[in-house]
DNA sequence: TGACGTTCTCTACACTTGTAGAGATTATGC
DNA sequence: GCATAATCTCTACAAGTGTAGAGAACGTCA
């Protein structure tokens, strides 16, 4: 059962990377790891991680007095949800649109190009295994 | 004046491809094209779109009685948008992730990988001019 | 001139999101 | 036992989003 693909707004975003970061983990930490970036007071903080779980984004558990939270939805959960919506409602679905979009807009690096190239590599590889003698074929 | 990036929501989304494909129009029009999509009524159409001026998305001019919209940023405006939002968020503006993400998430046929390739080669072409004997170096 | 169709304007309402205060509860050290 | 600090619960409210109805205004055809 592949969780169907969920997007964040963007004050989720800012909590549940730091709950991946830190978890398991209470409000009042989660507060004040986000204090200096987001200046949210406790109230705002746990408002938002209630939410979250009521919406399955993180699970939480009273332990005693504490409640402890935990992500819900992997971080590439997450990053796919965000992707899929950008990809259906931005590009219709296709990809090369979006990853000429992605190569005009950002100042890609020399460094970055190669990257990509290499990844675009590995993937063709395990896409169709070649079994060549040098390499071991398995996933690096 | 770059416009800082748009993010919209769904159903902007939904309206401004229709205005994109059809510009200049009037509201009743694009409820009509969009009915059998959305179900959409009238005033939730004419609503939308009148919020979309609000935001700078439309621009719209009476002419007489009717009211005619057009789109005030350019696809490319929009799907730089949402995809900077995706990239931000979910991938912490690192390309890579996102492009790792796209290969992983997709069933991308062969086709579109040998296309991601060209696009890739096209990119470094223009970064950096090879003035190779046989291509003219111009863009396409 | 009156009925009809088209388009517009105005208003509304429920739900979501961002943001937070007030006050209750509980553990802790003295 | 009591002051204090930490945490929780409850409630609230403004703005944004999805959705739409009621009724005005205008053109037109008989």
């Amino acid at each position: 059962m592949t969780p169907q693909p969920t997007e964040l707004t963007e004050a989720e975003w800012t909590i549940i990377k730091s709950i991946w970061d830190n978890e398991p983990c209470s409000a009042p930490t989660i507060q004040e790891l986000l204090f200096k970036k987001t200046a949210w007071t406790y109230s705002t903080v746990r408002t938002f991680m209630d939410r979250m779980v009521a919406k399955g984004l993180l699970r939480a558990e009273k332990s005693g007095k504490l409640t402890v939270y935990r992500s819900a939805v992997t971080r590439a959960q997450a990053q796919r949800g965000e992707l899929l919506y950008a990809l259906k409602h931005a590009f219709n679905d296709s990809l090369a649109p979006m990853v000429q979009c992605l190569l005009d807009t950002k100042n890609i690096s020399r460094d970055e190009l190669d990257q990509l190239k290499q990844l675009i590599a590995d993937h063709e590889q395990a896409r169709s295994p070649k079994r060549s003698s040098g390499k071991s074929g398995g996933k690096a």
